[in-house]
DNA sequence: GTAAAACCTTGACCTGGATCAAGTAACGAA
DNA sequence: TTCGTTACTTGATCCAGGTCAAGGTTTTAC
């Protein structure tokens, strides 16, 4: 991204605390955010005040942009997890800029393609995989994201990953409860799929969760 | 949209029968689709074969676009249902044209933004609302759509829609079954909500369907 | 107009996972 | 290190909605 710097430019940052709620579903999007440091969440609550997250967000993603484009208000609710520093962009300037950059609206055009790609997993998750099937997948796409980040090839070690959230938040993301996370994570362990110690996840078989993150049943 | 000749100038129309698969998922896009008549679904298959659909499109909505911006393949599929004609957008002139039209961008991007707003209103209704809440929420934003369609006053007639897709599909779409389908709009006639006829649904308590729609129990 | 096919309804049954309740483990502050 | 808080686990119970099976209705094609 040579078009940072112009971006960093029109940025305003905004220190948070944990548990700030950044803007809520309904409110007039003026601009749209990127993570500069710690962790955010988007998400939907329903009447009864069940969480559903729609995303969590890392430093160098952006979010809340559907109003910028779409002109209405905001779709969900975006809060942080973590301590967090966040950068706003005014909604005109970085409408200046984007029509002036093409290749800055392409990076956008496929940033929002991304997350359409991202909704559509997660679509496919809700309705068409079981709670088994969507937590093994969750546990393999932490890998897969590990294994990018990181691309010094272990050999020779068991596969493991860190889980970047709390167990409460992993079931409001993957659309469930925290007591059906910990029984299902019981049941993994007694299939030998993985080892859990507190938030750090052992894969015993990558086969048997790749298997059950498909066809998936435990 | 002014631009609307431009495109037309690269685009190929394809005929296809009902039933029809433009794309599968995993396909590689080389350029997206514009429906000119007919209907076309998209949509996820499970491993067992169950479908979730994701969008209904008519003429006018364009489609298939997230491997044109993101380059990777489609990411899910998508089927005539009805015998339609079909636009196809070459990806290379579809590029040059809009990295030279600043606003057919800005119009791509708030497409875009539109389908976002709407795959979270799908997994707000999958993961949230419980079936009967679903259904009252697609009888009622099919109300909405016809409103808008064609805004002459009804004055003293009993709204009324008309199902655009088989009970079969709406159950796909509202992510549940043909049966329980059936029995829900039993229910919302058993409590004067609506009345049915074969495609036809008579509402006879806007108000009660609304508040079913959102925090809704029956 | 009639037959075949596609679609829809109804009933009986079953199960995944939610909820409620109570205990246990991990974490942060003093 | 200990206390208080927050996070997690485990058990018992319950129900929304899925599945299977059989019958009814609507649409399509000739």
């Amino acid at each position: 991204m040579p078009q940072l710097e112009k971006i960093q430019a029109i940025a305003i940052e905004r220190p948070f605390n944990k548990g700030h709620l950044i803007f809520q579903e309904g409110d007039t999007g003026d601009g749209f955010y990127i993570v500069n440091t710690g962790k955010i969440k988007v998400f939907k609550l329903s009447f009864e005040g069940k969480e559903q997250i729609l995303h969590i967000y890392g430093p160098g993603h952006t979010f809340g942009e559907v109003p910028v484009f779409e002109g209405k208000n905001f779709p969900a609710s975006a809060m942080t997890i973590e301590d967090s520093s966040i950068l706003f962009l005014p909604r005109d300037k970085f409408v200046d800029l984007i029509t002036t950059t093409p290749a800055l609206s392409m990076n956008m055009l496929a940033d929002l393609s991304k997350r359409l790609r991202a909704f559509t997993i997660q679509i496919e998750n809700l309705s068409l995989k079981e709670v088994p099937a969507r937590l093994a997948a969750y546990i393999l796409t932490l890998f897969e994201e590990k294994k990018s980040e990181q691309p010094g090839s272990i050999v020779n070690k068991t596969p493991m990953v860190t889980l970047p959230i709390s167990k409460a938040q992993l079931a409001n993301l993957i659309g469930t409860t925290p007591e059906t996370i910990s029984r299902i994570f019981k049941k993994m362990v007694d299939a030998q799929l993985i080892e859990v110690k507190t938030k750090d996840i052992f894969i015993t078989s990558m086969e048997g969760l790749s298997e059950l993150s498909e066809s998936g049943r435990l």
